[in-house]
This record gives C-alpha cells, structure tokens and sequence, in this order.
DNA sequence: AGAGCGTCGCTTTTT
DNA sequence: GCGACGCTCT
C-alpha cells in the first residue's frame, strides 16, 4: 500500500485510527457490526482499510479471539498479519485467526476431523495426487487414457465439487458418454480418497460444509468464537466458500466482505462472480461502501486501465479517480521475437533505473504464462541484472522433492495410498508394475486399504516370495519410524527416516550432476524442517506438512532484496510496483487463443489485463513480439487485441525514429536502420541491438534480407489505406465509419463511429481493422 | 524388473 | 522443448 500515514503505536486510540482514512475508508472501518460490502476498486487502500478496521475493533474493546480474516492466498494472509501486528502489536495480532480459506478449514477440519470418518493425520492432495488418483481409479476401471484425458476427467471433477456437486449428483446430470464415464471415476476416486484419509483441495472446503450443516454443536462453537468475520478478494469465492462464510457468519451477521469484480481472475476455477453481485440481496441490511480513490497510480495508468476494463460488458458501477500527478505515458516495445523482446525489457528497465533512479525492487515484469520467463531470465542474465522468480511452484513439483515428502506423509498417514504408490519402489526395492497390479487389485477386491495389505503381503496370492520381503522392508521403515515420532523432533525423525529409506543415499551414490541435485533438493527440505523447528518449538511433521501443501514456494526470503521481480499477472494480484513491464501482448497469447471465442473468458482475460496494468504506479511498459518459440516451435501473432483498446492518449508520443517513417502503411523500423548510440529511448536502445543470433539460420537470413516494409505491429506486408468515410469492422466493435484520421506511422489513430453507437478512437496500428 | 527409446501433450492461471 | 508415459528389449 501507498500510505502509512500513522506509525505503530500501542497507544493509538480508535478515533486516532480513523485520522488517517478518507471519508469512504473511514464509513468502512467504522461500521463493525452487521453485513458489510466494501467495494475497492484497484489501489483504494483494501488492505489498508482491512486492517484498520481490525485495529479499530481491537481498541473497541473487541476480543482478538474473536475475529477470523479469510484471504485468498498465504501472501496476501501474510500481510494482513504483519500490518495488523504493526498497528496493535504482535500480542493481540497473534490471537486473531487470518489465513486462507484453505489454511483456516484444514486447521477446523483436524480439531474434528473423526466426526466426518477421517482421523486428525489425513492428508491434503494437491493437483497432482489427484491427478495421479484419477489415473489409477480409470486404470482400475479398465478406461483407456488415451480415449479419455485423465486431466480433463480431474479438473471434471474439481469443478463439480466447487460447486458442491455430489457424485451422485454428477451421476444424475450425467447426459453424455463421457460424463457418464466421469461420474463413475468420480465416484471411485471419492471412495479411494475416503479410504486413503485423504482430502482434497476441494474436499477442505465441501468438508467445512458438512461439518457446520450436520454438526449443530460444532457450528454453536464456532459462532460463539467467531463473531466478526472478514474476508478479502471475495470476488474470487466459489460457491463452496461462499457457503461455508454463509454459515460462520449465521448468528452473528458481522461479515465483511471485500472485492473488486473488476479483478475477478479465477472463474476457471470455480470462482464465482454472483457472490459479490449478489452480496446485497443476500444481507438485505448490509452497508455497501465504495472505495473509488486511487493512491497507487498516475492518472495515466489509471485512464489505461479505465479504458480497457469499459470493454467489458458486466460490471458493477464504480469510477475509480485519483489526485496523483499525470505521470508518464506508457512505453510500447514492439519487437520482432521473444528474445528481442526479453532484451529490449531489460534495457528499457536499465535505462528508467537510470533516468528515475529507481531500485531493481521497484521493478517488476508480467506476463500471462510461466513459460514465457525464460527468455526474460536469459535476458536479465545476460546484463547481470538481479531478479527473482515470484510463486515459482517448480521446487515442490521436482520429482524427488515429491518423493521425499510422499515418504513424511506416510510416516503421518500410512493410508495415503497415492504416496504409497509413489515411493514404495522408490529407490528400486524389486516391486515393479506386475506386484503393485497385484497388490492393488487384492485392495480392491478385499476392500482393504492398500497399506493393510502390504502389511499383509504374504497373505497376497500370485505375489513372489522375493517381492513379499521388498515389501516387507518397505512397510517396517516405515512403521519403525512411525514408533520414533514421539520421541524424536521433525528433523531429526526425518533425516534418519529417508536416510533409512535409501533416498538419501541412492542419489548421493550416483555420480551425476542431476543427482546431486537431487540429493540437495532433499537435504533442503530437511533443513528447511529445521528451520521451521526452530520458528516453531511446537512443530509436528504433520503440521509441517500441511504448510507444505497449502503454501507454494514463497521466496520469502529474497522478497525483501533488491531484485527484479518476475511473475504471472495471477501472482501480482494484491502487489503494487513504480514501474511495471507487462510482456508478450499478443494475440493467442494475451489474451489465450482459448479465450478468443468465448466472450466469458475473453472478460476474465481483460480483467487480468486490468489487474496487470493497476500494478503500477508511476510507469508501464508493455510489449509484444511478432515471432516467439512456443511449444519449441517459431509462432507468429499478431499484437493483443488489447493494445487498442487503450486510450491512444495514453501512449509516449512517436520516438524520432517512428516519426521518420511516413505514411499509413506504418513505420519501417529495422534495428539496424537505428543509429546506435541515441539516449535512452527505450525504442533505440533496443534498436542499438544487433538482429538476433539465436533464431534457426533460416530465420536469421530472413532477417537480414527483409527489406524496410518489415513493419512493426501491423500486418505483414502494407497495410490497408485508411481514408475518412471508410466503412470497417472492428473485431470487437463490430461495424462501423471512419469518421476522423490522426497521427501518422505507429501514432496514426482513426475515430471510428460503430453501428452500435460507440465512437471509438483508435490506434491503427492495432486496432486491426477490416476494410469494408 | 528395469533400462532405453519413441510418442504425446503440454502451458493458462492456484489453494 | 521438455517431461511424463508406454512400449519393447534385455
């Protein structure tokens, strides 16, 4: 957030707390009992006014115990803590239960967890496990994975229990072969789950359900404690969450929700938008406040994101505005492929540091897919520029990582079948394929958890004597260590229990780079439970374990350096940096080839767009490549839909370079056309670039033999003439009349009167108009 | 049982 | 371009 207007100060009084708010921040903090929506637009101090309304009920005399704060990711949960703690103290902000909605409920779900015919040690699997569930439930089914993709089957069944389907339900609405199929996989991997002690993302929240629906008592104890609820980024609830906040918040009716439908990103998972719509005829006596004052941007930046998100057709009502200065226009990089791209970002970003003096940290660079940081990371080495890659999911996805803690988890919960799967040949012990087929289908048709019946082994049929023995020193490691649990800390019970498993060893004794990696992936998670021991004197594996599950890599550690950071759009929702690179605006990419037919998701793309663009607050840059490697082939696309819809007026005015080149059909820019050596224009810093050299011959001769006509931003070869009275089509706006024609080159702009009764300006660059 | 090779799908985003 | 998976060979 901008504003730190009041220091920490335990001596702070309520009204003291509300100095420091505009009126609409200070109506939100001040109305603490009853419903409450408070709409917060992009930077209108949410968090802010989140935790001065905590602050503010603490010195009313409310009870820390109290309150529970549900967010949506650990960051964000993060920060709610440390800013609650800076404003009352680290005391009384320890007593107050903040966290994600999955944190908070795994945590109920333990306290009674035999009420719903799971013990306290069950497991949380993540996309993954699931994943690797589904499998072995189609396989045990006899379902080809080839005639059905196991992970539209997964994420099937993740959607329908977001929206609290039963598989029986599923069943029921079942109309096609597939889903019929799916219905009867969902119903297997229920029951596999169930038998494994096993939950689900999904399962957390359906279980926190049925726990406060069919457990009265659990649901009074739950009312008495909490009697103020909040919850933040509520446009993002699915309708499960929405349910569980519906019956916390029951008796009491103090509920806070806070949301931005302009920044919905998350209707791919379930996310649903009706919740904050809604909200008002839910509670027919809730307060809505509107946060409409921005105090992060320029007012360029917020007329950028103005512009873009009008495009979308359903949204609540809501201006944004602002008293900070104009600021600067936004810089467009258009280049020629991903790693011109990547090379011009970072010399565009050198070259600001320099002119504004900003810090690596100030910095940030997004982009829609995690694939794309590569070439920006090649490019930020090779000007030794510091970064850091933020919510890299990758070191827990690692194969042995994976395996490691597959190994923890059983020591907790010897019935997580996916983990006894995963490891159990893992070193090689000798049980292969045909055993496990064996030991899987005794399970199935003894009904026995699979564990149990490795315990039992010898009891198997068709088993060999050599692989009952494998599996037998399988089970006694584990059982062994599980003895040990009492009597030794997480770490040390872990060090000696994968040491015991020949984990550690099987990749120490491999001479190979790859496997003395792996060898220090493991010895990091060892000391990482070190670590977390000593935080927490309290700490169980299991606990640990949950951390894990539910935490992505959070680089922490490196947050508070001087680096540059790198991340999805997703993963900057809730940050702010001065200046902001938003790369690869293309079309297939930014928005997703996905999203171009459907309106829907066409929406859901333009508000991430949106989301991106309010990140920043003094500057923003954005770019686009012609050609990029994707799939490790060269694509080629075309520049965003979205670089038109942005105000022309938002843009820097043409470089000396653009302005050389005449006439509609857009500016020649060859890199090498651009005297080198010019100040630090982004546009000639990068065309001081030499062509590229990594690109397959081919293209590079291309290169080098294309003539000046090689625009930028516009389609190949030279584009249409443009003349008032034209009549075009807009891909979005549809039909309509030229009614006015600015700007020459990449500034050329055209007024566009629609059929539909929008007057439009334009950048014709990308405004890819058809010629009627 | 396990190594080696070829095929396929993949990248949307995350708890 | 990479990793997961399946098939084949030893």
């Amino acid at each position: 957030m901008t504003l730190r207007l009041i220091p920490a100060n335990d001596n702070m009084s309520a009204e003291d707390l509300l100095n420091g708010l505009n009126e609409r921040q200070s109506q939100a903090v001040r109305t603490t009992e009853g419903p409450v929506l408070i709409i917060a637009g992009a930077g209108s101090g949410k968090t802010r006014v989140l935790t001065y309304r905590i602050a503010y009920m603490l010195r009313l005399g409310v009870d820390a115990s109290h309150i529970l704060a549900l967010t949506f990711t650990n960051k964000a949960a993060q920060e709610m803590k440390e800013r609650i703690a800076d404003l009352v103290g680290h005391g009384p902000a320890r007593a107050i239960w903040a966290g994600t909605f999955h944190s908070i409920f795994a945590r109920m779900l333990r306290a009674h967890a035999e009420r719903l015919g799971y013990t306290s040690s069950f497991t949380i699997y993540d996309a993954d496990d699931q994943l690797a569930a589904v499998k072995a439930v189609m396989n045990a089914l006899g379902v080809s994975q080839q005639v059905l993709a196991p992970n539209m089957v997964r994420s099937k069944i993740s959607n329908a229990k977001n929206a609290m389907m039963s598989w029986q339900e599923f069943a029921r609405r079942a109309d096609t072969i597939v889903d019929k199929q799916c219905a009867q996989i969902f119903e297997q991997y229920e029951r596999r789950l169930a038998q494994s002690n096993s939950m689900d993302f999904d399962d957390l929240l359906l279980n926190m359900i049925r726990l406060l629906e069919n457990h009265a008592d659990v649901l009074e104890a739950y009312h008495e404690r909490f009697r103020y609820l909040m919850v933040d980024e509520y446009q993002d609830t699915n309708r499960a969450q929405y349910r569980v906040v519906e019956l916390l918040a029951r008796k009491h009716r103090n509920i806070c929700v806070v949301g931005d439908d302009a920044q919905s990103i998350y209707r791919w998972r379930g996310a649903d938008i009706r919740n904050i719509l809604d909200f008002e005829r839910d509670y027919p006596n809730a307060t809505t406040v509107r946060l409409e004052q921005n105090y992060r941007s320029t007012k360029t930046i917020l007329a950028a994101a103005d512009s873009v998100i009008r495009h979308n057709a359903s949204q609540l009502k809501k201006t944004l505005w602002t008293d900070n200065v104009e600021g600067e226009k936004i810089t467009l990089l258009p280049c020629r492929d991903d790693r011109e791209e990547a090379d011009a970002i970072s010399r565009t970003i050198r070259a600001r540091m320099d002119a504004k003096g900003l810090r690596y940290s100030d910095i940030a660079i997004l982009y829609r897919t995690n694939a794309q940081s590569q070439s920006l990371e090649d490019a930020l080495r090779r000007i030794n520029m510091p970064y850091h890659i933020v919510s890299g999911v990758s070191f827990y996805k690692r194969k042995e990582v994976k395996d490691a803690l597959a190994y923890l988890r059983l020591i907790v919960n010897p019935s997580d079948t996916e983990s006894v799967l995963r490891v159990i040949n893992e070193p090689p012990r000798g049980i292969g394929q045909t055993s496990l087929q064996h030991l899987q289908e005794h399970a199935r048709a003894t009904n026995v958890a699979m564990f149990d019946v490795l315990r039992e082994a010898d009891g198997v049929p068709s088993l060999q004597k050599r692989t009952v023995t494998a599996v037998q020193g399988f089970v006694r490691i584990i059982d062994e260590h599980r003895g040990l649990a009492n009597e030794l800390a997480p770490a040390s019970l872990a060090q000696t229990y994968l040491e015991a498993t020949g984990l550690l060893q099987f990749y120490k004794s491999q001479d190979t780079d790859e496997a003395q990696d792996r060898w220090n992936n493991i010895e990091r998670i060892l000391s990482h439970i070190a670590e977390q021991q000593e935080i927490d004197p309290e700490l169980t594996l299991a606990r640990y374990l949950e951390q894990v599950a539910l935490v992505s890599e959070q680089d922490d550690p490196q947050l508070g350096t001087n680096r540059v950071a790198l991340m999805t759009m997703h993963a900057a929702k809730g940050l702010e940096f001065p200046l902001v690179v938003i790369a690869g605006l293309e079309q297939g990419l930014f928005p997703l080839a996905k999203a171009e037919q459907d309106p829907k998701e066409q929406e859901e793309e333009r508000r991430l767009f949106y989301v991106g663009i309010t990140r920043a607050r003094q500057e923003l840059v954005l770019s686009y490549a012609e050609r990029r490697y994707r799939f490790g082939e060269l694509t080629f696309s075309r520049p965003s839909m979205f670089l038109s819809e942005i105000n022309p007026d938002c843009f820097a005015a043409s470089s000396r370079v653009m302005q050389r080149a005449g006439g509609p059909s857009l500016p020649p820019q060859r890199p090498t056309a651009a005297p080198a050596g010019r100040p630090s224009s982004p546009f000639t810093s990068r065309q001081a670039q030499p062509p590229r050299r990594t690109s397959p011959p081919s293209s590079t001769n291309e290169y080098s033999q294309v003539p000046s006509s090689d625009s930028y931003g516009q389609v190949p070869g030279d584009g249409p003439q443009y003349r008032m009275g034209m009549r075009v089509k807009h891909p979005m706006f549809g039909v309509g009349t030229i009614v006015a024609l600015a700007g020459v080159g990449a500034q050329a702009k055209a007024t566009v009167q629609f059929s539909n009764g929008a007057k439009k300006q334009l950048m014709l660059q990308y405004a890819r108009l058809e010629v009627l």
